[in-house]
DNA sequence: CTGTTAGCGCCTTCAA
DNA sequence: TTGAAGGCGCTAACAG
């Protein structure tokens, strides 16, 4: 309990000589005992023990060329919607023993580029970002590292590298579908600025064939943006029968806000959300949404670099996880 | 554009060569160019251009101690609550050249334990921690490794060496005074099951002077747990006046349910939650709860570890950010 | 301002 | 089963 503290840290050559063996045997003893008698990996423990040593992975890492870690980028970790995504991810790798480098990009694609060119610095074993990357300097630099990544929450014809996502066009397009077949015909859009949402927005207008009133807000989206979009979309069309937000936060805003001006929803405003927020369900009215997985994303995007990490070949490095238009009572 | 992909990676080495100058010039060029002349920076960068050349951290560390990462360990990321807390420590790092690595403790002092095991092993240049160490291996193996530390969202008399926070005894304290200043005499307290809610809640009892109708519910708590805790906070006792959340998800959980059954918020029922989350001041009725600096906490820690970094001294290791009970519509 | 010399702590390659 | 040498890519410390 007294040992050396302020002096230099504990190395595995301190190990080797209490345990009296080399400094190659007690590194084998430590990490591939498969190869050392068990009365010397006894002795080499205790060793451990006694010294206190602590393995130093960037060393290490450094002539194995693994770092056992993974960097992850996301827009902002605000974003509730992003949250089960990397709470599985992280909790997966964390089984394997590697641990996860969160980055946010914030939206911007300068940004992106330069945190990705921090992350491939830093050598990590796998990259998973949110989203597509767009910036052609960035997916050069990505192919060129040699690193694999995992592209999340969209698809692409040719990803960087692998994958993991679903269709935002088609989303928007369902919900379009889902609101036209209960004979609404006045609709509005509450958006967060951001690109995936407006590609929803897109599929959505596409198949109506026609544009909407649309109010958008910035991310991350809360309730009270939701209750001022409300506001600002009744200016716009007082007339609106359904209202498609890009989030269940906008979409609970929008449905308080309803509830304030003695609107009844669905009867007087249908709403649609997008995510199945770990609320939706249980409001009152349970909101209708569009279910994503997004612990399942998180899941498969760290399968598949843990794949390549183990020299696997990926049969599928593109994976629809698709999404489910989950009706409920605010429809 | 065509850049040797497939062989090894460009190192120093080959930039050095590019450039014409020694590897430790170009190190510099790169890391120190005070110390080089503008016309060899150039040409040094000019070589950085041709090769594509992507430092690696990991080597530098090694030789300069620093590995610029700093790990933060959040019992659960999808805990809404710490949220601000990740955010604004990122970004502060961020802004200084450091990366965080994220992990998960679940609320375990044995997955705590193996958690700071690796964490120290990728040899941060500091520490953050949700709430305070407990398990004295722990606290001393923290302290001998030598990396700072900072304990958030919690105080101590003794931090294993840093801290910034709040006392939850006193956040409860508090609650109870504001609840019987208003005249409220019968309480009902809805809690998530970790310790630092606990906590709070004793802080409520002691200033009370006896026991309260008490619901537990698991973390993460969420809106559909909040309206579960209501329907058995009334079984328990239907006067109930006034509850007392330990989150304010499971406080819009607490109000949609009494909505849900009729009771007005808050001459029926009046509704406090905590942390003052995005939407709580947009509900209708808007939640009062306890305000706590999230994102404050995390740039002091942040500041503290990068003063640390710095080699400065710190004058004031223990940071009380305090709270403040915000009154709004539901009480 | 630039270069040479030694490693950082560990792991891979070869030999015993 | 164990050991000795060498090097991963980079940077302190000292010279020039």
């Amino acid at each position: 309990m007294s040992e050396p503290s302020g002096g230099k840290s504990v190395t595995l050559h301190d190990v080797a000589r209490e345990a009296g063996v080399s400094l190659i045997t007690a590194s084998r003893a430590l990490s591939n005992p498969g190869l050392v008698s068990a009365k010397t990996i006894a002795r080499v423990q205790q060793a451990v023990e006694t010294t206190g040593y602590i393995p130093n992975l960037l060393a290490g890492g450094l002539k194995s060329r693994r770092s056992l870690t993974v960097a992850a980028l996301v827009p902002n970790i605000a974003v509730a919607q992003f949250i089960p995504t990397v709470k599985a991810l992280t909790d997966a790798l964390d089984a394997a023993g590697y641990q996860l480098i969160l980055g946010q990009t914030g939206y911007d694609h300068a940004r992106e580029e330069a945190l990705l060119g921090t992350m491939i610095s830093r050598r990590p074993d796998g990259i998973v970002v949110t989203g597509l990357v767009h910036a052609q300097a960035s997916r050069d630099r990505l192919r060129r590292s040699g690193i694999p990544v995992v592209e999340t929450w969209d698809l692409s014809d040719r990803p960087v590298d692998m994958a993991v996502g679903f269709s935002h066009l088609k989303v928007g397009s369902a919900v379009a579908g889902y609101f036209l077949g209960k004979g609404w015909r006045r609709f509005g859009i509450a958006t967060g600025d951001d690109h995936r949402a407006a590609v929803r927005r897109e599929g959505f207008l596409s198949t109506l064939g026609h544009e909407v009133p649309t109010v958008r807000v910035p991310s991350p989206s809360s309730l009270g943006l939701g209750r001022q979009a409300l506001r600002d979309l009744l200016a716009l069309d007082p007339g609106i029968e359904a209202v498609f937000c890009s989030s269940d936060q906008l979409a609970q805003g929008v449905m308080e806000e309803a509830r304030a001006r003695g609107l009844r929803v669905p009867q007087d405003l249908a709403i649609c959300g997008f995510g199945d927020a770990d609320f939706a369900a249980d409001m009152a009215p349970a909101l209708t949404t569009v279910q994503i997985d997004g612990a399942g994303i998180g899941r498969l995007a760290a399968d598949l670099v843990l794949a390549r990490c183990r020299g696997e070949a990926v049969s599928a490095p593109v994976v629809d996880v698709g999404f489910r238009v989950v009706e409920r009572g605010s429809t």
